[in-house]
DNA sequence: ACTCGATAGTAAACTAGGTTTACTATTTTT
DNA sequence: AAAAATAGTAAACCTAGTTTACTATCGAGT
């Protein structure tokens, strides 16, 4: 990853201090996640899925077991069709999805995992299952269900005020 | 902003059904800073600020009064030098700030806001302690620092684990 | 006071992860 | 049957960086 140049520890050089705790949330919200991701990311790749980026596994996290289209794992995640086609493209380069074509429309291709395809969202889904349970060592069990709740609470209110 | 083409009505049919609970704490994260950071920049844009992206905050919030070196703000970013350099360049020809020698230090520069990037900063600011004010409302004043709290508390573990 | 490694910044070429614009082939609606 | 909408592709572009390589200066140890 080498962010700041032939010396990784100065990644964790990242100011921690008494100031943490009046920091917007949002600088919060996007710590955690990295640190989430990264961590999931470094596992995976231990696993022997070195090529694996966080991109990768959105697209992934939104393929239907019986299969999807490009245009409805779009939307899932408000990125373009276009923008998913490049990336379904990347993976079935990499063995992880196939296309295949849709029964029901001649327009239509459907994604579908590979076999290796299924191993890595389930190693994913697994692993990001064991930081779960370690937030939840950490802050309780019922304040963590809680936490999630007032996250999702905040968000739904944004998006009913841009309606 | 346009992400699903000519229909921007898409972006809000991000699925939100009964599953959400149970979707992964990063899901929640990222989804919340999304909003959040939309919102404060269209309110920016409201405000005359039209050319104002995420990144550009993430340099400008890290700008000491007394002005800041490249180097200080991209090892606070966990981005490289010359990334910040190159945003510093942007914001420099946009008259958000400006780059002075350091006095101490010939081969320094000194990054200083402009009375235009000062006033910007200053209601981003401002506009994010709305923001905070309105999740209070929602949560109450307590337990949304206590979620603060935790996430920090999260946070710091994984930071913990990495050494 | 001098040398030599560390540091501040710049430059150029490249990359990831998208976007916009434009198009074709089909499907659906009316 | 015609018109509008939809699925996917293609190509050129963009943002926010990275890597590699360099120059100029600083500062610690001898």
């Amino acid at each position: 990853m080498m962010k700041t140049q032939n010396d990784d520890s100065k990644i964790s050089q990242i100011k921690v201090d008494g100031l943490d705790a009046i920091q917007p949330l949002g600088r919060h919200l996007i710590l955690l996640f990295r640190a989430f991701e990264q961590e999931l990311l470094e596992e995976l790749t231990g696993r022997g899925f070195q090529d694996i980026t966080g991109a990768d596994l959105q697209i992934l996290r939104f393929v239907k077991p019986e299969g999807s289209h490009a245009v409805e794992i779009a939307e899932l995640l408000g990125i373009t069709k276009q923008g998913v086609g490049k990336a379904v493209l990347s993976l079935e380069e990499r063995g992880y999805v196939k296309r295949k074509a849709d029964p029901h429309d001649v327009r239509a291709k459907l994604i579908i995992f590979t076999s290796s395809g299924k191993k890595l969202i389930g190693e994913a889904i697994a692993f990001i299952e064991t930081i779960e349970a370690r937030y939840e060592a950490l802050i309780g069990e019922q304040p963590f269900q809680t936490l999630k709740a007032q996250l999702r609470t905040l968000f739904n209110d944004h998006q009913m005020r841009k309606t």
